[in-house]
DNA sequence: CCGGAATCGTTGAAGGCTGAACTTTCGGCC
DNA sequence: GGCCGAAAGTTCAGCCTTCAACGATTCCGG
């Protein structure tokens, strides 16, 4: 779709501005990932890790709802950091349907570190846009995610 | 990362942004796609045949570049393109290292009537906004996305 | 108290993406 | 001419994601 198509005014208007926000979008996720790739998480064990570093314990339907994810990768995404030694289940005994999620030692320590670093990599990559920029790039993408149902996903 | 990050401003203003940034590309990404699905495509395959469709045949190196991929992925996409009846390999004769992907006649119909449709829900989806409020937003991503060697992707 | 409905988590199939190794083919340099 | 390196595609393993089907557990209305 790149520059030629043919149509209105308001056609290649909008089409023009949908190229760049992929474009960007993609370019500042895939920056991120590398990073993240570095210390061995993925963006989501990142978000899990984060999540449960903030707020303590969570089941994992919690995890679903914070993630913006489905029941079976969250249940992916635990098992992964599970071998990797980052988290542990333990399953509720007052409600046995639960299946609370909780950091290791390992894990505490390694989101410890990464946390910081992908800050300052968030930072640094905004950098390129002014305070002021950065304040309405947010309050315009905003008016774009909130569309209707569309409440899936926190990257791609 | 939500919003219980303590941090300088400066880094809460970054996080905040980023956050928006992202929900709201994969808000606008699923939306197309869900669209696309309905007319049995990827967004990818979608691209490489809209690719195809504005400038004719092309060899696969080129639309590793066009689309921002890699060879594997584009051989893949091709590969079930091709079993859709949608595209056809050509051996180039002068240069037997290419293969030259045109569409077939099938190929072509679908990727006229797809497109509009997807044209059009691009310019609804992008009509929460202003046209002066897309023109901005597309000069912020444009600043995003051409930092240093991030070529990749245009999705995610 | 009991049976259906809802919730939580798991599993497996299917699809897509990446990166690295590999084959084939071509170009250039001695 | 012959060899080396570069380029185009392919293949494969590994990962991530979704979706639908499923078992386990709990809730709730009658």
């Amino acid at each position: 779709m790149g520059s030629h198509y043919r149509g209105t005014e308001e056609e290649l208007r909008s089409l023009n501005t949908y190229i760049k926000l992929m474009r960007g979008a993609g370019s500042v996720a895939v920056r991120l990932e590398r990073r993240l790739a570095e210390a061995g998480l993925t963006e989501r064990q990142f978000g899990v890790l984060e999540t449960l570093h903030h707020l303590g314990p969570l089941p994992q339907c919690d995890l679903v709802k914070k993630q913006f994810t489905t029941g079976g990768n969250i249940t992916f995404i635990v098992d992964n950091l599970e071998r990797a030694g980052l988290v542990e289940r333990q399953r509720n005994r007052d409600d046995r349907r639960y299946v609370t999620v909780h950091l290791t030692e390992k894990g505490r320590e390694r989101i410890a570190t990464v946390l910081p670093r992908h800050v300052s990599e968030i930072v640094e990559t905004l950098s390129v846009l002014t305070p002021a920029e950065q304040v309405e790039l947010g309050r315009l993408m905003k008016r774009l995610g909130v569309t209707e149902e569309t409440a899936a996903v926190g990257r791609r």
